[in-house]
DNA sequence: CTGAAAGCGCTTACAG
DNA sequence: CTGAAAGCGCTTACAG
């Protein structure tokens, strides 16, 4: 904002050529020998050149989210708007996901807006199937990113996640204490962070391979994996979201077997209507608010020129304790 | 898209002045008589001309929704996207609500960046205490627009909306084939259209005026208006949101009455989890689809340059019956 | 308050 | 493949 704009000329005196060589390469015309080439987009970059006047723009930035009908997700969103506009900055929300157009597309078109950062919640750094090359391009355009449950070194920028971990243990503390030992995990795809995360501290704390199955992350993904988990004697699951929570319990239902009298079910994120839901879900809760406003502060400070922390934050979410999770069956021991 | 650029001395041969003077007038600098000012403004509005070469940003278009909180909203802007990124347009999404920025800003934002379009979801437009001010200058700017549950004559549009008063007529249809008479309508501020238009369909069904109760489009407003229908006998509550529902059904379970037993709940929206609710909830659904489609049509016909039709589109909503509703008990035909 | 003219930053035939 | 120079579109002292 306080740099006084850079010039053409310059960038041609640094590369030691003419500037009608640098507006070519900057054209992306033709006619411009490999190396030529290579020492003007050095310049390029060295100089943070930028075509249009950066200050032009309003103080604008983006949040992707994969979707909207995940309630996490818009939560978020709706949090960091509240945070950003707080501190003055316009948000424009961009949902990048499987369905509609990929992150990578919103990514060029939000480096063609002009925005002065990006926080990318649930993006595609927590899928393993995606490169992260589109965030490359974000770093050579000189705009700083910061991620909300999504990881992956050798991206620059800020990490905020919830320990999937600790939810993990936390919610398998709860049901130990209501004396399950037959405690079955339901998540959805692996190639996603969370899920393969939450799966890996399941194992850790000793359940064996059949307990944990993998879906995807809908109603009826949870409900398949309830049936599954069920059918081999589980008497309480851990699902890696509310709308599998809800499945399970359907499930549940629909074998005539009563949450929690028969089964115990716990959710993962507190969606906003939990508490209305039959029985009313016990959950585990990101910290929304406050992984928000770190990822914001991040942001701004990475906007002003502040070096961006690389290692992740891990927060501590939060065991809710609803209606869904009871004492284990007594005469119910299955083989 | 297609027109060659607008030269700013063509600007000037229109209003016959040098182009230093245009040049003064598009960047506000003052020393420019009022009246040169005016014909070099119309010179512009006349010829279209935009500073930034038009063409040179992505196909956007920009979707505006008060807040993410209600699923309602996110549905809408997630249908819409799925439209949009089929016919080859990237959308962003923008909150532009109560809290946060106000709708006026984000236009001005949009203007800038260039957006092809705008759909505005239950936006400014429904609500009584606000001025379409800003949509002008969209309109001025050649940006088209399309209103999603608003309406207001005089802004330049396509109108889309759900029809309240059948939402109204068809709830109370239902609830009275249970044998309800004392029916309670509880909506949030009368000042949003769609509060304003089921109060105005409930009074037209002959219903006495203290039958209707506004408060607001929470939990807690349901639960208020829920309790001021209750006292007054009513046996039947028809609610202006699914949330307000809940609000209610959790005021008559606070007293110890039965949904459906003893009190009976219509809802509005058919959220989501609306299935999962303790009672499964009867509500009125928006065919989100259906207008998503027609919005998303009359936006592209708009920015190809068709004429738009000004009169508002109704939609026919879908009653959706579940468990929150039955027939009103008989020994209870209260003065 | 306004225009003729110089200037700025970039692009683009043209020449080699 | 590259640069000197002309050109383009806009802005800005300068003069009146």
């Amino acid at each position: 904002m306080i740099a006084p704009r850079m010039r053409l000329a310059e960038v041609a005196r640094v590369a030691d050529v003419s500037t009608a060589t640098v507006s070519r390469v900057l054209n992306e015309k033709p006619g411009v020998a490999e190396a030529t080439r290579a020492r003007v987009t050095a310049a390029l970059q060295a100089l943070g050149y930028h075509q249009e006047p950066v200050a032009e723009s309003e103080p604008l930035i983006a949040v992707t989210v994969p979707e909207l009908g995940n309630p996490t997700f818009t939560v978020f969103a709706e949090e960091i708007g509240i945070q950003l506009s707080a501190a003055g900055w316009n948000m424009i929300l961009c949902t990048a996901g499987p369905r509609g157009a990929h992150e990578s597309q919103y990514i060029e078109l939000l480096i063609g807006l002009g925005v002065a950062g990006v926080v990318s919640v649930s993006g595609s750094l927590a899928d393993r199937l995606s490169t992260p090359e589109h965030y490359h391009h974000l770093e050579a355009a000189g705009i700083p990113a910061v991620f909300v449950n999504c990881y992956q070194p050798g991206v620059r920028g800020s990490f905020f996640s919830s320990s999937d971990a600790e939810a993990v243990a936390m919610s398998v503390a709860h049901l130990r204490a209501f004396g399950h030992t037959r405690i079955g995990l339901a998540v959805g795809q692996l190639r996603y962070m969370p899920a393969e995360r939450k799966a890996e501290a399941f194992r850790a704390l000793g359940f064996p391979e059949e307990s944990a199955v993998s879906t995807t992350f809908t109603v009826e993904g949870g409900q398949a994996a309830a049936a599954r988990l069920l059918d081999s004697g589980h008497t309480a699951l851990l699902c890696g979201s509310d709308v599998m929570a809800l499945g399970a319990i359907r499930e549940a239902g629909s074998r005539g077997l009563d949450v929690p009298g028969d089964v115990s079910v716990v959710g993962y994120d507190d969606s906003a209507l939990m508490p209305f839901t039959s029985p009313a879900l016990t959950t585990v809760r990101q910290p929304v608010p406050a992984m928000a406003r770190a990822a914001v502060d991040a942001l701004i400070a990475a906007i002003n020129g502040l070096p961006a922390d690389p290692t992740e934050l891990l927060f501590h979410p939060d065991l809710i304790i609803r209606q869904s999770t009871g004492p284990v069956r007594p005469a119910d021991p299955p083989a």
